[in-house]
DNA sequence: GATTAATTGACTAATAAAGTCATGTATTAT
DNA sequence: ATAATACATGACTTTATTAGTCAATTAATC
């Protein structure tokens, strides 16, 4: 039960532009370098964002991405979603009519609360949370260098 | 991010054999039919499960399959741990060397609460608890049809 | 108008999951 | 004994999804 690339590596670039925020465009392709994923594919992975209105874009010279909200307003659930749809475990979940035993299977209940822990995690976490994670991580590996 | 059906299936053949607990054999093929999974497909999916012992069989003419250990002792991170392996949402979360970014990266993080937060829901559930549960289930089917 | 960089669409490759089929082995009943 | 039954095992096929690439387009700046 595995996230998707899409999910695992959107998140990636988002956190990515959440250390950026509020320091004009930054390239697509210095993202892509940075999270080391290939550009192409990080173009099919940001344009729902896009156009979901959180990240901003412009083309051209001078041009690239940002993160159009402040970090702390987005929360990794609504990302997640965005990137990868519902986490339910199992169909049934969301879809009780695509299963003739819905209403009748104990099992559907654990799904369910399977999504629900998981959805509970997700949305008790903004991309600033990570920020504030991602920096206490990068001045840890500075001072055990020294 | 779904569970694989091996997880659902088996989980599903599992209950179907709790509820039979201390009634003898049963025909793989019968809870086959009830849990309308393919008899051919269900024959792997328990294998692993009489292997580990939680299962018990034995073949030919009145023979069949049991749940070899009572169902409350037996939780669901278990059942599923055999069935699909570990919840972890990414690879890092179980194995860190497998990338190069694990340490220094926040997302890393989420993904291991992620993972938590399905174990805690999956091992505070016992076969018991499903058993219970689906006999409820059934009552109330019964009931709303008078 | 040349260059840069995001946007979009079509396509391919890789991987894993799901499921089937055939054969083998153990057990029981006659 | 042997026929019938039912689990056990392995090889194989199919299907679906994800992951990723490539090429062409559009918009912005210098």
């Amino acid at each position: 039960m595995k996230l998707s690339t899409r999910a695992r590596y959107g998140t990636r670039a988002l956190l990515d532009l959440a250390l950026h925020y509020k320091s004009g465009p930054v390239l697509l392709k210095d993202v892509a370098r940075r999270q080391r994923i290939s550009l192409s594919y990080l173009q099919h992975l940001i344009a729902p964002m896009v156009a979901e209105g959180i990240v901003g874009s412009i083309r051209g010279v001078r041009g690239g991405v940002w993160l159009a909200k402040p970090p702390e307003e987005i929360n990794l659930g609504y990302i997640i979603g965005l990137l990868e749809g519902s986490l339910a475990p199992a169909e049934c979940v969301d879809n009780p009519e695509t299963c003739s035993r819905s209403g009748a299977c104990a099992t559907q209940d654990v799904w369910g609360e399977i999504k629900e822990a998981i959805d509970t995690v997700l949305e008790s976490m903004t991309l600033q949370d990570l920020v504030e994670r991602q920096k206490n991580k990068s001045h840890e590996e500075i001072t055990y260098q020294i």
